[in-house]
DNA sequence: GTAATTGCAAAAGATTTGCCCCATT
DNA sequence: AATGGGGCAAATCTTTTGCAATTAC
């Protein structure tokens, strides 16, 4: 993508503030439904236009899950893992990822120079647990 | 996906050893026209199916990237991490990743049970490093 | 013989893009 | 006024699927 100056936009900002304002790492097509609530003439391009935008600006986190077939997104930059469960179809934040010690090894290891990661953890959440036992 | 009596058969054998062969953690594609050196008239919906079931089965690994719009597949099922490249677009195996060196387990306990999980660290492998140095 | 599997082609789903008009700076 | 951004629709790319024919067991 190249350097633009980028502008002011009432829908880029809408789609950071529905983002902004849920925890449910939605997609592109919920993060849309729920955008067009507040601009009713907003296109899905644009959206997906700017979720890119807002990537390359480091504003929010793509998620790219085996289970989900569109990518996922999340306004919570700070380094975490996420849980995706294959029950519900949730993804839940998990907090406490210590990346450094791998970092450093792969870097160690001669792999590359990291600029960044993702954690994506498989399973059975706690809610769908208890709900089948 | 049902539970089925799975069959012996050439095309599966064949997708699945053009994996084993390589170390590139190719994408549907790519498997398609290697697999077609040996059998010139597969289709690539069966490569697509039985990158399916293999994954079911356990005996491959699917890998989502943020830096690569289609799947990519390995044939190393023990856990491990990857490293993709964002210059040169490779993937590298990252061994010595296991959950618990990433996260609490106690943490994790309390989010759901976990089946599998994925690591991949994105950055600049040490070949691009250095060619660009 | 029976049911799983294939090849083919069409379909589906997700994401990107061209174009022309509008809006921000 | 200049140009980035939006709406719309078409296009692209990846993956899935229906179906009739084939093959493994």
């Amino acid at each position: 993508m190249k350097e633009v100056k980028r502008r002011n936009t009432r829908q880029r900002n809408v789609v950071l503030s529905v983002l902004k304002n849920t925890h449910s790492h939605p997609d592109a097509e919920w993060i849309y439904q729920e955008a067009r609530k507040i601009i009713p003439n907003l296109s899905l391009g644009t959206v997906y236009r700017n979720l890119k935008i807002l990537k390359d600006q480091g504003k929010i986190i793509e998620i790219k899950s085996e289970f989900s077939p569109s990518a996922r997104y999340d306004a919570e930059v700070s380094p975490h893992g996420h849980f995706h469960c294959t029950t519900c179809d949730s993804i839940i934040d998990v907090h406490g990822v210590r990346s450094g010690d791998f970092i450093d090894e792969t870097v160690l290891k001669g792999v590359g120079k990291v600029a960044s990661f993702q954690v994506v953890f498989y399973g059975t959440c706690a809610s769908c647990l208890s709900r089948n036992s």
